[in-house]
DNA sequence: GTGACTTTTTATACATGTATAGAAAGTAAC
DNA sequence: GTTACTTTCTATACATGTATAAAAAGTCAC
């Protein structure tokens, strides 16, 4: 154990994250500010910099330590491969659902944490079980993987939408649509609220699997 | 013509629209700041925000413009449902991935803006045209909506993570994988980089397109 | 004109992420 | 011990979006 040089570390990374758990638990995700999470472990706001890279890398590493918790399930058995890739697909968006900052992280990376990668394995497998090459299988992956993360943030945002009763920018277009135009939407118009709040996220993966796996 | 009451107003909504262009044609999308933008057009920065609700819907107004400006094209002759569809979806991540800001519009607003809405009507009616009720067809249009809306904000993720060159996470959770329990991504490793950075969206989009409509 | 009312503009303030510069606190060589 | 070097921490500062309160500038009834 070769003895460390430099002035001696107050904080680490693990108590930063232990008290960033804390603060989220207690008091939601918009209460997590460096400043705040800096007097939480009795630092300055810069001494946090030196042990995450900045507040993305910070929920990344929160994103983790929360994969680390969620059990990787067995693939259903006797499954087909395609089945296996929906049943991935539908675990790893509903684990990400649960996490209330995911968005912010979506924006910064897009791939998941290290101990959150069975999801991808298990995908990418499974598609090559079903005779994809392994190019092809993670073209697939990547494929299912913006479509996830693209269903989750449009969610967040219908979800923030409605939370926030100011009036939107939205409800004025769709209210005075052009019929010659655009007949199909202003024959939906009075239902679009309606049809676009159902939960399409499994019909879609379902097509993309029915689209990408080859005829069994 | 009623006289309109209360104090007349120095700037229009259509001058912040035009400084708002001016500014990021000349300087960039990272200019286009609310104090700045003031100054351009000779007010203070709290002035704006008595005609737009904020910096989002000042964003989605110029998105709107911008889509004014993209002729909408004839969908190919003779082309079946699949392809109007694929067509549709092509040109729309096409013109979205032209507008520097589109990820800031992207996260606050899962809609696209009036002048553009030609997209859903082409991409629905196509849909219904392929045997699709109409109920059917917006549940596509949604999915391929959140297709796009997940590549287009992954691909600009990553190009930012291009620019930037400081070590990403990302790198090092790559370096090494538990080829134990993470097989297929621990023999891909070496090539995930230039694995991931191909072009998928068509393939994507095939394929929704393929496990969406009725077989023809 | 005067006072009530409305709309738009201004001034000020705050919270946030983070850049930058330098101080502090240790080890290693001599 | 003194000096050089390294790592971590602190202080200060800035740019940004926007909340809030009040001022300004008009119309209208009388």
């Amino acid at each position: 154990m070769p003895a460390r040089t430099g002035r001696p570390p107050k904080i680490s990374k693990t108590d930063i994250l232990t008290a960033a758990h804390r603060v989220i638990d207690e008091e939601g995700t918009q209460a997590l500010t460096m400043r705040r999470l800096a007097r939480e472990v009795g630092t300055t706001p810069m001494a946090l910099y030196h042990h995450v890279r900045d507040k993305d890398e910070l929920l990344l590493l929160l994103l983790d330590e929360y994969a680390a918790g969620v059990p990787r399930p067995e693939p259903p058995a006797g499954a087909g491969p395609g089945e296996r890739v929906v049943a991935a697909a539908v675990a790893m968006r509903e684990a990400l659902t649960r996490v209330p900052w995911i968005v912010e992280v979506l924006r910064a990376d897009d791939l998941m944490s290290a101990r959150a990668l069975w999801y991808p394995e298990e995908i990418i497998d499974a598609a090559v079980q079903a005779g994809l090459t392994p190019e092809d299988a993670v073209d697939a992956y990547r494929i299912i993987w913006h479509y996830t993360a693209g269903e989750i943030s449009a969610r967040s945002a219908a979800a923030r939408r409605r939370e926030d009763d100011r009036p939107t920018h939205r409800g004025r277009v769709f209210e005075d649509l052009d019929a010659t135009r655009l007949p199909r939407l202003a024959a939906l118009g009075p239902r679009w609220e309606e049809l676009t709040s159902r939960d399409t996220y499994d019909k879609g993966i379902r097509a993309l699997v029915r689209g990408l796996l080859p005829r069994p």
